[in-house]
DNA sequence: GCCAACGTTGGC
DNA sequence: GCCAACGTTGGC
C-alpha cells in the first residue's frame, strides 16, 4: 500500500504559469538546477499531489493543484545548448538532471497568498512560509496538505 | 577539507 | 533596489 505524498513546485508565472499548464494539459518540470529539489524529484511516485506556487509575483502564493504522472525522466534541456538550463558538465551517458511530468488538475478558488499561508500555519508547518527558504520544490506534510486541499 | 568570493532565489 | 539565506566554485 503506498501513501500518497504532497510537495509544493514554485514557479515563476512569466515563466510558466498554472494558465499554462491548465492550457497544455501535461508538462515536464524540467530546468531544475538544484540538487535538493532534484533528489524530492526523485522521491516522488505516481499520484503524488502537487500545490502549483506562483513565486516572484503579486502576491506569491499556492495557485492550484497538480499530479505526478511520469517519473525519472532526463531533463532534455541539460545538453540543449539554446536552453539557458543547458549544463556543458553533464554527460548523456550519465544526465545529471531528471525530472517529472505532471498533469494540471485544478485553479485555487482563490490564490492563497502568502500572507495568508504565514497566517494560517508557522514554518515548521509549512516551509513555503519560512523566511529566506529558496528552494523551489518542497514536500508538504500530509496532515497539512489536507488543510490545503480543503481551502483550494 | 577550508573558506572567501560570488551567484541565485524570491520576498519585501 | 535591497537583502537574507543559501548553494557553488575555486584557490590553497
Amino acid at each position: 500500500m503506498t501513501e500518497i505524498n504532497y510537495w509544493l513546485m514554485k514557479s515563476e508565472p512569466d515563466a510558466y504559469s498554472i494558465d499554462s499548464l491548465k492550457n497544455d494539459g501535461v508538462t515536464l518540470w524540467d530546468g531544475i538546477r538544484n540538487y535538493q529539489a532534484r533528489n524530492f524529484m526523485r522521491n516522488m511516485e505516481k499520484g503524488d499531489i502537487v500545490f502549483f506556487y506562483h513565486s516572484n509575483c503579486k502576491p506569491p502564493g499556492i495557485v492550484g493543484l497538480m499530479e505526478v504522472v511520469d517519473l525519472n525522466i532526463v531533463d532534455p534541456t541539460q545538453f540543449d545548448k539554446n536552453s539557458k538550463y543547458y549544463d556543458p558538465k553533464s554527460n548523456p551517458d550519465n544526465p545529471k538532471w531528471d525530472c517529472v511530468k505532471v498533469k494540471y488538475i485544478a485553479n485555487s478558488k482563490k490564490i492563497l497568498s502568502l500572507p495568508e499561508l504565514k497566517i494560517l500555519f508557522s514554518e515548521d508547518e509549512l516551509l513555503v512560509v519560512k523566511k529566506g527558504n529558496r528552494l523551489s520544490i518542497l514536500p508538504v506534510r500530509s496532515d497539512i496538505a489536507k488543510l490545503l486541499l480543503e481551502k483550494i
